[in-house]
DNA sequence: AGCCAGGCTAAGA
DNA sequence: TCTTAGCATGGC
């Protein structure tokens, strides 16, 4: 079987801030948990492999099927775009599960991205449930790179080519459940780490539990009432809600503005103006992306946080003034 | 040691 | 409606 896929770099996908549950083991080689099943992504000269869950998981995870050539096509004409989309090459926004992701940056804020991870894991050892491991594997060999359109050969996986991955025999955790999470106490979480975001969790996952929430609701609305409902759930402010949406729903048209994001813009587009409000920032991101505007945050978040010399707080403040 | 982190909430102007 | 302290915890 083949698919028609773009380009795909798993550094840049999986360690850019979008997934918090993949480990990687060595050079462009991954290990992670995709709903109930161990995964392994594997890259070595352009080629990719998935392994793990099934065939139709993986490839709506990884979104197999989205057109990245057209993505960045979409993204405005200038210097810093050009720049975020050639240092970004590959990379490509993730489908995940929207309670998992909720939850996920519920946890997020005001945290590193390392702490981030930390709390998650913590979460997964404590609450979820032992995972298993699942056969499918999805093998990508590109015809050409970077950039062209290439074949997806999609195997079972006792015909992958680059040979069998054996699983470290240390036991997994899915992300826990809307109600395992609910039946734990503040204390627990507290215990994961989460400090005062366990409150927030905590009551997010019993307002969801106890259908006060209906996340299911969310694929069938407009984008703002999306962001209207989301954000009525403890914890998620506008900034969680977009991630959410990008991250697990696929609304593009979300545009996370964090303090890295905040900072880029307005050194990049406002000439380091301190005194452009957010609202104002957020005003022309919707504007002046256009419809891949998630994608292009993501590109420029990406391109930012591996330049933090540019971009950091610190230089920022000297630099911006 | 001190600043900052993929923010949100609630209180005060 | 806009601004800000407070919130846990830990990396650098």
């Amino acid at each position: 079987m083949e698919i028609a896929a773009d380009d795909l770099h798993l550094g840049h996908t999986l360690e850019s801030g979008q997934a918090f549950r993949w480990a990687r083991l060595g050079e462009g080689d991954y290990e992670g948990v995709i709903g109930g099943s161990v995964a392994r992504a594997t890259q070595r000269n352009g080629m990719v492999v998935l392994r793990g869950a099934s065939e139709a998981v993986l490839r709506r995870y990884f979104q197999l099927d989205a057109d990245l050539a057209a993505v960045v096509r979409s993204f405005p004409d200038d210097p810093n775009m050009r720049q975020a989309a050639a240092f970004c090459r590959g990379l490509r926004l993730l489908r995940q599960e929207p309670w998992e992701t909720l939850a996920s940056f519920i946890c997020s804020s005001s945290k590193q991205i390392v702490q981030i991870r930390q709390i998650v894991a913590h979460l997964c050892r404590e609450l979820g449930e032992p995972v298993q491991k699942e056969s499918a594997c999805i093998s990508i060999t590109p015809k050409r790179l970077p950039f062209e359109r290439y074949t997806c050969n999609v195997q079972t996986a006792e015909h992958a080519t680059p040979g069998p991955v054996a699983f470290e025999s240390e036991v997994r955790h899915a992300f826990p459940s809307v109600s395992a999470v609910a039946r734990a106490t503040e204390a627990r979480l507290r215990g994961c780490k989460l400090g005062f975001r366990a409150k927030y969790l905590l009551a997010a996952a019993r307002m969801i539990e106890s259908d006060r929430m209906r996340l299911d609701a969310i694929s069938g609305m407009e984008y703002l009432r999306a962001v209207e409902e989301l954000t009525k759930l403890p914890g998620v402010g506008p900034k969680i809600a977009d991630c959410a949406l990008l991250f697990a729903w696929g609304r593009q048209e979300a545009f996370p503005m964090d303090v890295w994001i905040e900072r880029a813009l307005r050194r990049l587009y406002f000439r380091g103006q301190p005194r452009v409000t957010r609202r104002e920032l957020v005003e022309f991101a919707r504007s002046y992306f256009g419809p891949y505007a998630g994608y292009a945050q993501q590109y420029l978040f990406h391109y930012v946080r591996r330049h933090p010399h540019v971009f950091g707080a610190r230089s920022f403040a000297v630099l911006g003034r």
